[in-house]
DNA sequence: TATGAATGAGGGTTCATTCAT
DNA sequence: TATGAATGAACCCTCATTCAT
C-alpha cells in the first residue's frame, strides 16, 4: 500500500492546493464562512463542488488550513522581530509594522480570523487559535509593561485596556485595507503608529 | 375592525416583541446571524421555532428591527450631541462618550452590526445601514476637519485614515466590552479619549 | 424552557413514530440498509425526506430503534421461557417456538438484523447487539449442555457447532417466511423442531 | 491487429484480474457490496481507484464476475456428483459435502451471494442467479422426493420446508466458517450431515 | 398565542466513473 | 498499466417557513 493515499498529506502539486485555498479565502472573507457554500468556492475555482473534496477533507479543513498558514507566517514575522531584542517602543513599532505587512499578505485570512475566531475557539480542531491568542496577549502585554517600566509609555493607563486598544486598532484595518491601494503597508503603519503613540490632538 | 392580521404592526403586547428581540440579538451576537437558527432563538425564549412567526415575519425581519432600533437610538444620542454645537474637540469627546454609552445599552446589536453590516449593505431592506454609514462618515469627517482648521487636531494626518482609526477603535470595543464589568462606559470612554487624543507614548 | 424539545424523547404521538419505523423497517428489509435512501422511506410514508427528521435524528437512529425494539421484545419472550425452568429439551422447544413467533411479529427487523448486524457490531451506538449476542450464545450453550448432561441430546456432537446449527437454522427462516402465509409460526416451529431434534432421515 | 481495447475480454495477465477479484470479493464479503467503495478495493490492491477501471468495466462487473465464477465452479462440482447417479441419501450427503468444499474455496463469494442475491435477482445482468436458483431448487427437491419415495427420508415432512431447512442450514455456515480453522470442510460436512439426517436428540 | 407536523430548497459530502498523461 | 484530477449524480441532513389546530 502506498503511503500517499490522501493528496492532502502529500507534497505533490502543492500549487493547486495553494491556489484553491487562496480562492476559498477570498470567498470566505467576502461573504463570511457560513454564508459561503462550497459550490461558490468551486465556481470561483472553475470546478464542481465535489471536486474540491479531492483536495480537501471538508470545508472546515480549508478554513483551518487558511488560518493556520496565516498564523504560522504571522508568528514567523513576530518572532523575527522579538529575536532582535529591541527596546519596548521600537518593538511596538516593529510589531505594528509587521502586522500591517501581514494584513497586506494575508488580507482575506485576517478578515476571516477577525470574523470567525470567536466562534471557532473552543473547537478542538482550532485549538491553535486560542494558543496564538495567548501568545499574542503575552507578547503585547510584556512589551507594554516594559515600556511603562522604562518610562517610554504612559504609566497612567490601564494596561489591559491599552493592549486591546492597540491590538484592535491595528487589526480592524484589515476590514477596509486593500492591498495595491494608494497606501503601502509601511505607510499606513507609520501613520497608525503616529496616532497610537502621539495621539491625534495637536500639541 | 381594528388591524389584527399582522401583530407585527400592531401595538399589542410590545413588551413580548421587545423581549424576543433582545433574546434574538443576544444569540445573533453570540453565534453570528447565519449560524443562529430560529430554533435556537425559540429555545432561549422557551417556545417552539414556528411560534416566533406569530411575532415576526422572518428571521431577517428580526435582524432588521434589531439594527434599526439600535441605529435609531444611536442617532438620537448623536443628534443631541450635535445640536449642542460644541467645538470640534468637545464634539469628538461627546461622540466617543455617547458611542460607549450605546455599546453599553446595545452591545449585542453593536456586535451584530459589526459582523454583518458588510454583507447586508446592498440589500434594499437594509438601505438604512448605508444611509447611516453615510451620515456617520460625514459627521466624523466634518468634526475632524473643523478640528484641523481650528488647530486642535494635528494637520499632518491623513484625515480619512484618522477617521477610520477613531471609528474602528471605538466600535471594536463592543467585541470585548461586557456591561456590568469593572469599568463603566464613561470610564472606558475617558481612557480611550486619552489614548486617541494624546497617544500612549510618555511625553 | 420546556423539557420536550425533541419529539424523539417525548411520549406524544408515539403511534406516528411507530408507523414510520414500521415503514422504514420494511424498506430496510426489502432493499438493505445502505441501499435504502431516506427519500424512499419518506415516499413510502407519504412525506418528504426532510420531514422524517422531525421525528428522528438520523437514518441510523431509525435503524437503531428498529433493532432495539425487536431485541427488547425478543428477550422479553425468551426471559418468560427461561423463567419457567423447564428441562433442556422443553426449553429448546420453547425457545425455537418463541423465535418463530418473533419472526412472525418482527420479520423486517429480523431480516435487517441478519443482514446488517455484522457490520454494526463494533459501533458504540450498537453495543446492545453484541450484548444480545453474548446472552444469546450463553443461553443456547447452557441449554445444550444441560441437555447433553441429562442425556436428552446426543453427546457425540461438537456443542458449538450444534449451537450454530440450531441458531442459524431458525433465524434464516426469516428470509423467506411471510406472515399470513399458509403456515403459522407455531406450525413451522413444530416442523423445524421435528427436523432439528430427530433429523430428516427415516428410522 | 489483436483485440487490445478491452483488456477485460483479453487473455492478457489473467492472474492480475484474478488477484483483484479475490481482493474485491474479500472486501465485499467483509463490508457488504454497497458499503464497499472502489477506493477501498483499490487500497487493498495497492492502487488508486481509477486504476481498477483498466481491468474492469465497473464495480458491478466485478460483482458479477465473482458470483459467476463461484456458481460455475459450484455447478461443476454438483454436476460431477449428480452424474454419479447415487441413491438419494448418498446424493444428499455428497451435495452437502460438496457445498462445504465450495464454502471452503469461495467463502467470500458465498457470503456475498447470501447477502446480495435477493437484491440482484431481477436485474438482467444477474439472470444467471435466478437460473442457478431454479436448478438448485429442482436438484434438491428431486433428491428429497426420491428419498421419500425410497423410504430413506421421512414422509411426514413438508418437502419444501425441508428443502429450505437443508439449504439454509448448509449455506449460512459460510457466515462463520473460516477456512484454515480447526475443522476441515469434510469434517464439518460430516457433523452437519449427522445433525440433519439424525437430529440432535439422543435416541 | 403557541404547538406539532410538514414543506422545499439547498448545503456539505460521497462516490462510481472518466480521461488525459 | 497506473496516476491524478475532475465530473455529476445522488445522498443525508438542516433549516426557514407554513399552517391547521
Amino acid at each position: 500500500m502506498p503511503t500517499k493515499k490522501k493528496p492532502q498529506e502529500s507534497a505533490a502539486a502543492p500549487e493547486r492546493r495553494s491556489e484553491l485555498l487562496h480562492t476559498a479565502a477570498e470567498v470566505f472573507a467576502e461573504q463570511g464562512y457560513n454564508a459561503t457554500t462550497v459550490r461558490k468556492i468551486a465556481d470561483h475555482a472553475g470546478m464542481l463542488a465535489g471536486s474540491l473534496y479531492y483536495h480537501f477533507d471538508s470545508k472546515e479543513s480549508m478554513l483551518e488550513e487558511i488560518l493556520r498558514t496565516f498564523l504560522d507566517e504571522l508568528w514567523s514575522g513576530y518572532d523575527t522581530v522579538l529575536d532582535d531584542d529591541l527596546g519596548p517602543r521600537e518593538t511596538l513599532e516593529a510589531l505594528v509594522t509587521e502586522s500591517f505587512r501581514e494584513i497586506d499578505r494575508h488580507r482575506p485570512a485576517v478578515a476571516i480570523y477577525q470574523r470567525e475566531a470567536k466562534a471557532l475557539v473552543g473547537q478542538e480542531r482550532f485549538d491553535f487559535l486560542a494558543e496564538s491568542q495567548r501568545r499574542f496577549e503575552k507578547t503585547w502585554l510584556t512589551t507594554l509593561e516594559r515600556g511603562v517600566a522604562d518610562g517610554v509609555f504612559r504609566a497612567d493607563l490601564d494596561i489591559r485596556l491599552t493592549y486591546r486598544f492597540v491590538r484592535d486598532t491595528v487589526w480592524v484595518a484589515a476590514s477596509w485595507y486593500r492591498p495595491g491601494g494608494q497606501h503601502s503597508a509601511e505607510e499606513i503603519a507609520r501613520q497608525y503608529l503616529s496616532m497610537v503613540l502621539d495621539g491625534i490632538a495637536a500639541r
